[in-house]
DNA sequence: ATGATTCATCAACTTTTCTTGATGTAAAGG
DNA sequence: CCTTTACATCAAGAAAAGTTGATGAATCAT
């Protein structure tokens, strides 16, 4: 494996984490109608505010978010492109398995094992 | 937002927190090419025997793996349908997002916001 | 039977993540 | 100015996840 490839790994790791968490599942599907102030989903999710702030600032790092600010208000929206790029790596991970299905596979033919 | 989708938010973060992990998808790496034994993919990351068998155990649970044994190995592949629906779940999310680009949003128009 | 191999599981510990309540800060209004 | 509003950040504690080394269980060879 390439380090390339290596920092691919840790950075979708970071995505996928960012991912994990339901309230943080439910602030993206609260923005894919459009961005919303961090009252308003303070409202919806009936979560505390610094502890919105916490999953809000999660997302964003992790670059599933963008932020906006105008006046005394942040507008966070979805990030398409990283949200995307998550959806990708999966697909293509799914797509190189399935080319491979059926091609069943004996750790060594005589028995042995790995040495 | 209705029970069932709460329940999928659940999984699905379940199985983003399965893949969270930079050594889970340099094993998904792996097997992408075809199932492979315990023993080979050890060999593979350099990790050790229990740690392995700890991120295994990590992918099964979440619906990201299959096993089978035979005799003394046991063979690891992917399922792909679970790593298919966690590229649909984010594709879903893309695609109603983008449908909403454009469409900004103000807190409130009179300036007042979430009351 | 005995011993070796392959892998899972466990206990103890470390590290990371999450939550809560308090404090800090910037913008807007009076 | 002073206050309020909207939000970020911090510190402390709780909870979850990860690592390591040891032990256990199943399979196979001799």
């Amino acid at each position: 494996m390439t380090v390339a490839t290596q920092l691919d790994m840790a950075t979708m790791a970071r995505r996928y984490q960012a991912l994990s968490d339901p309230t943080r599942l439910e602030i993206l599907d609260l923005l894919s109608s459009g961005e919303r102030c961090v009252c308003e989903l303070t409202a919806a999710t009936g979560a505390a505010q610094s502890r919105l702030s916490f999953h809000l600032k999660a997302l964003l790092d992790a670059g599933l978010l963008r932020a906006r600010r105008s006046g005394r208000w942040m507008y966070y929206s979805i990030d398409v492109e990283g949200v995307a790029g998550g959806a990708s790596y999966l697909e293509g991970l799914s797509e190189r398995t399935a080319d491979q299905a059926g091609k069943d596979h004996l750790c060594v033919a005589d028995g042995s094992c790995c040495r």
